[in-house]
DNA sequence: ATAATTATTTGACATATGTCAAACGGCGAC
DNA sequence: GTCGCCGTTTGACATATGTCAAATAATTAT
């Protein structure tokens, strides 16, 4: 998952105004380094964590025959968290690995839930976070479904510039739906 | 934008037990028949309604060089609006179709915001479809991302059975993500 | 019922993308 | 520095899907 909205960013400049407020938020959350490598969650798991990422570059994925098929990619201030477990409780259908050594505040999402229910600008954010990651989502599916290969490539580049420097072009590629060979063979034509 | 969620039904059956939230929303409702072929939504428009499907069908689709492109289906119970469009109140990037004739519920998105206001249930209502929603769309992009054209198509059908009756091919085909030839083909071999 | 319109199927061929294999290049371990 | 590993590029060929055109089939209007 992953939201980045700047009435979300807003909202909370605003709200951490507030003393109590902030003291329970850094109550609740804790930072934590991870290295390039680890995972933040595991396939199969349940999410019980929520991370947003003060620095780094994560990615989600999955296996599908025994290869990875690489879901998202978040980078700083997006939040990682698998949303059908986490609001579920099932396990999750992806895992979250570190793609380079990152800055994450950690907040759990039991704590999460109890600052939602005590200060209801925590619930308007999940609910606007949610509207945004939809629309996000949305957007994503009309290009998967009717753009082309080197259209997409394009597209993520121009949104993310720093992409092509941080994660390998196979992960970019299985994120695109094509093969490494593929996007190998896009990126040369230009 | 649909949904389809067992806890939402369950949680909105039980408020509807309470008379004074009953009589605001059906103050709030207006039942409406629409024929085929009518537009819920137009592409463009501010999307200022949300229309809750008794019966009928409906199709979101926006125009991509002169042709149409089908974002979505929606069947009876699910909710048909814009989510970009009325939570942001910016033109529509789509379109909403009758399929066939309809009964449908409307309500206005400002009439929808007081009764939130008013009655928490509708509040958590909104923020546990926009959940189930995101859901949703994070399995159909996997689904387009990762799957064969033959394998989305079957997972439609499987979920959607009714669908071939219903929808014309041209619409289902660009649902896929193909071309109606393509999608004709799949079907004869079975 | 008949004609007109629209939806679907089929065929021939073009294009995009996938698969497998090999070669190339950078980078760290030693 | 050299070796070996990993990521990337390139080539040859296979497959899936798209495009255009024509033929049927189904639906609608008269």
């Amino acid at each position: 998952m992953k939201y980045q909205e700047a009435i979300i960013e807003d909202l909370l400049t605003a709200a951490f105004q507030d003393e109590a407020l902030r003291d329970a938020y850094y109550e609740a959350a804790q930072e934590k380094r991870f290295k390039k490598g680890d995972l933040l969650l595991e396939q199969g798991q349940i999410c019980r964590h929520s991370y947003i990422l003060l620095s780094g570059a994560v990615r989600g994925f999955y296996l599908k025959d025994g290869r990875e098929v690489t879901t998202s990619f978040c980078f700083t201030s997006d939040v990682v968290l698998s949303l059908e477990s986490a609001t579920r409780l099932t396990p999750s259908p992806e895992s979250f690995e570190v793609l380079e050594d990152s800055l994450v505040e950690v907040v759990s999402m039991e704590k999460m839930a109890r600052l939602r229910e005590r200060f209801p600008v925590f619930e308007k954010v999940w609910t606007l976070s949610m509207e945004a990651y939809a629309i996000w989502l949305e957007e994503r599916l009309a290009s998967l479904q009717f753009a082309t290969a080197k259209e997409r490539y394009d597209q993520l580049v121009e949104r993310y510039p720093e992409i092509v420097r941080q994660v390998q072009l196979s992960h970019i590629a299985s994120y695109l739906g094509i093969t490494l060979e593929t996007l190998s063979r896009i990126r040369a034509k230009g």
